[in-house]
DNA sequence: GACTAACGTTTGTCACACTAACGCTAGACT
DNA sequence: AGTCTAGCGTTAGTGTGACAAACGTTAGTC
């Protein structure tokens, strides 16, 4: 075999190719949308786990402080979030998510999902829960919430 | 838990966290040598599959055509890799690694094989063949030699 | 009042992924 | 021999994500 048999031996490798895959076939599920992967994430995490700072929806979606600025933003102008100064603290705003927002979060899910489903096509379905499994235990992600991606 | 429940059921963005790690980990790894995980991935894909046209090595390792250029240019500068043009086919340059080069490959390659141990230190040996056997089958990794990372 | 730290924002750099276009070269066809 | 299509390598970009440092404002502690 050529293409460098070495290489398809790296896990790093194997890794980086499937979340490429993964990258391409989520991106261009949303892409008829105008969002891309941190809006579902962000919007997601806001949905579920509730309203919060921004340091914290940072810390719980694994987006960067610096980066969550521009996401926001762009969240707000399309009234899927809201973000209020916190009466109790004037460092923080409160970000929550809008009506708006949990419908369009409804509609983000259910590409994304679509999405997984074609992304795991090569598998069945003790495959997918294995590699689920091998995947949090790679990253702690079961033991880890908040942890960036 | 919270962190997005949602966000760590998806196969993609457990995926991209563990990809996004196995970089972090191999980056550092490589970081003292100034090479970076193309450099590796070009050489590697030279030392194992023998020379050939830029656009053949970049088929067979993965990388962009044009992306290849400033890999090359850096793997010649340190005399680790060859152009001479194909004195049958004046449109293409047949790449070679030196051997400097393959010295070279073979310092990358121990910092590169220390950094999978490190990546995979969560999992044990039956777990980490698991892993392989299951991302090789979700990109098709070892029934399409070239595929690109 | 001084000090340390949190919050959100700004400003950046870097690496990677990816595409289009161009000039030169090669081969096929008429 | 001329024309056409395509390959080769390069240039010139854009976009996204990852990541860090610094700053002004605010808060709590001493």
């Amino acid at each position: 075999m050529e293409g460098a048999e070495r290489l398809h031996a790296l896990p790093s490798r194997l890794l980086g190719l499937a979340a490429l895959q993964a990258d391409r076939i989520v991106g261009e599920a949303l892409a008829g949308t105008g969002a891309r992967k941190w809006h579902y994430a962000v919007l997601a995490t806001l949905v579920d786990d509730g309203p919060a700072g921004q340091a914290r929806l940072a810390e719980r979606s694994g987006i960067y402080r610096s980066d969550l600025v521009g996401v926001l933003a762009e969240l707000g102008a399309a009234g899927h979030v809201d973000r209020v100064p916190d009466p109790t603290d004037r460092r923080r705003n409160v970000v929550s998510a809008t009506a708006a927002g949990v419908r369009r979060l409804a509609e983000l899910d259910g590409l994304v999902q679509a999405a997984q489903e074609r992304l795991l096509a090569p598998l069945d379905r003790a495959q997918r829960a294995q590699l689920v499994n091998l995947l949090r235990a790679l990253t702690g992600a079961s033991t880890s919430p908040g942890e960036r991606g």
